[in-house]
Parts: C-alpha cells; sequence; structure tokens
DNA sequence: ATGACGGTGTGGCACCGA
C-alpha cells in the first residue's frame, strides 16, 4: 500500500509526468497540487486509462487540489469546513482499500510571501483553521493521513540554508510552531520515521541552478494518525521527476504502509 | 539589494510561487 503526493504546478504541463510516473510507481493514491485549472479541463479520462479515479476540486491560474486513487472514493469534502476561502486548498476523500478506510486530506497550504504581510496573516488564519477541522476529522477518520505541500520546513534540517534564511517565509517560528500543532493532534511525521540521506528536499528553486546545487527545501510532507503510523514501513522523496526535461519545482514523497 | 525560472493570462509585461 503506497501513498503519495506531488505539487505538479500546472497539470496542464505536467500530465504526461504524472502518467509516465504512475506507470513507474503505481501507488494506490495520488495526491496532486496546484493543478492550475478549472474541473471542466481536469483529465479524468486519461487518469481512468491509467487505473485512477479521480476527485478534483480546481480553479482558474492558481492552486487546485486533486487525489488519484486505484480504490473506491467517498465522502469528498473540499476546502475547510467553516472556512470561507476563495482559494481551492484542501480536499479529503476516504479511500476504501481492502485493509479498511483509509482517509486521505489533501492540501496546498498558503504560501504567505513573508512574515508581516496580508498573505502571511492569511497563511496563520488558514492554518487555525485546518488545525480546528484536523481534529474532528480524526475522530471521524482514525485512520488518516494529512499530506501536501505544507510550505512550512519543520526544521532547521529541513533546508539548505537555515542560517541565512532564518525568520524568512517556510522558516519563522510561526509556521514551525503550526506544524508542530499538527503533531500535537496525533499526527506524525512519516518522513522522521525513518533514517533519511541528509539534505534531503521536496523543493528546488527553478533559479540559479538550486536543484543542480541541491538548494532545496523539505515542504511536502505525509502526516499519518496514531493508528497508521505502526503500518508504516517507508517515506521517501523520489528526486527522479525533478530531473525531466520541463519538470515541476516539487518531488513526490512516497509513503508504504503494511 | 536585486533578480534569476517557470506557469498563466488576453499579454506585449504583471502576477505569483517558495
Amino acid at each position: 500500500m503506497q501513498i503519495a503526493t506531488w505539487n505538479v504546478n500546472s497539470l496542464s504541463v505536467r500530465l504526461p509526468q504524472v502518467l509516465a510516473w504512475l506507470a513507474a510507481h503505481p501507488v494506490d493514491a495520488l495526491c496532486l497540487q496546484e493543478l492550475k485549472l478549472t474541473d471542466d479541463k481536469f483529465p479524468f479520462d486519461a487518469l481512468k486509462e491509467a487505473g485512477y479515479e479521480s476527485v478534483a476540486f480546481g480553479q482558474k491560474t492558481y492552486n487546485g487540489v486533486a487525489i488519484l486513487s486505484r480504490h473506491p472514493l467517498s465522502d469528498v469534502v473540499r476546502n475547510i469546513p467553516g472556512h470561507d476561502d476563495e482559494q481551492a486548498r484542501v480536499i479529503a476523500a476516504t479511500l476504501a482499500t481492502p485493509s479498511g478506510p483509509l482517509r486521505l486530506v489533501n492540501g496546498y497550504f498558503v504560501n504567505g510571501q513573508a512574515p508581516g504581510t496580508d498573505k502571511f496573516a492569511y497563511k496563520m488564519l488558514w492554518l487555525t483553521a485546518l488545525h480546528r477541522w484536523l481534529r474532528e476529522e480524526l475522530q471521524a477518520h482514525p485512520r488518516l493521513a494529512l499530506v501536501g505541500d505544507f510550505n512550512v520546513a519543520p526544521e532547521d534540517r529541513d533546508s539548505f540554508d537555515p542560517v541565512g534564511l532564518k525568520d524568512t517565509i517556510h522558516h519563522t517560528v510561526e509556521e514551525r510552531q503550526h506544524f508542530q500543532d499538527l503533531l500535537a493532534l496525533g499526527l506524525t511525521d512519516a518522513f522522521r520515521l525513518f533514517e533519511q540521506p541528509e539534505k534531503t528536499y521536496s523543493w528546488w528553486d527553478y533559479r540559479m541552478l538550486g536543484f543542480q546545487k541541491n538548494r532545496g527545501l523539505r515542504i511536502d510532507h505525509i502526516l499519518v494518525s496514531e493508528a497508521l503510523r505502526p503500518l508504516v514501513t517507508a517515506c521517501v522523496v523520489d528526486r527522479a521527476p525533478r530531473k525531466n526535461p520541463q519538470p515541476s519545482d516539487h518531488a513526490p514523497v512516497v509513503a508504504t504502509l503494511a
């Protein structure tokens, strides 16, 4: 059983890469962020031919999230209940897997630009709303994974330059506290359950040879509930798609569950 | 300090991302 998350930075551009990646890595579910397209343009048919049922929550130009699954999907929720939002950033669904229901909450977390900006304030409100909702969601769905592009580097070791970037976006105390608050709900960072290569990141800037120099951040995460935690046997970043022509700036993260 | 790269839009650059 494998679940994965990948910010594709435009599904229109990246669909061939997504299909190729799924052919090579037939995960049970793939959560996508930054679709940058509306639902009428979502490639339901191409993914169906690849063996995946999809639920999507898109918008024009920005944001947009989807869950692709080899198992039947139900109980779809779009965005955070009770939190008014014009931006399409969350989709949740329950997978009917052979070993039981698996609740996936897929988020494209707010970037936040810089501390002190309106966008940063929006990020804080959004994170607070997510936390409030997830507390209920975990009670209703004990077997839950929160995945996606968190736009938070949780610790210094998740950044290529924690000193130079101290207190800048992705690195602030406030963002990291919100990440810890999510963990305090009973969630665990699946990546840190295992020994990992140093300087493992999931995003690299397109500019200034960021990937070639491994100047990256680990901001894409798979958090698992207490019920799932003992089942996780691996969690890795797959850097290979970042080497493709016309790559996304993010790489997929994959967790394996027994 | 700035911009660099890439995607989108109805564009001739501006915006957003991280």
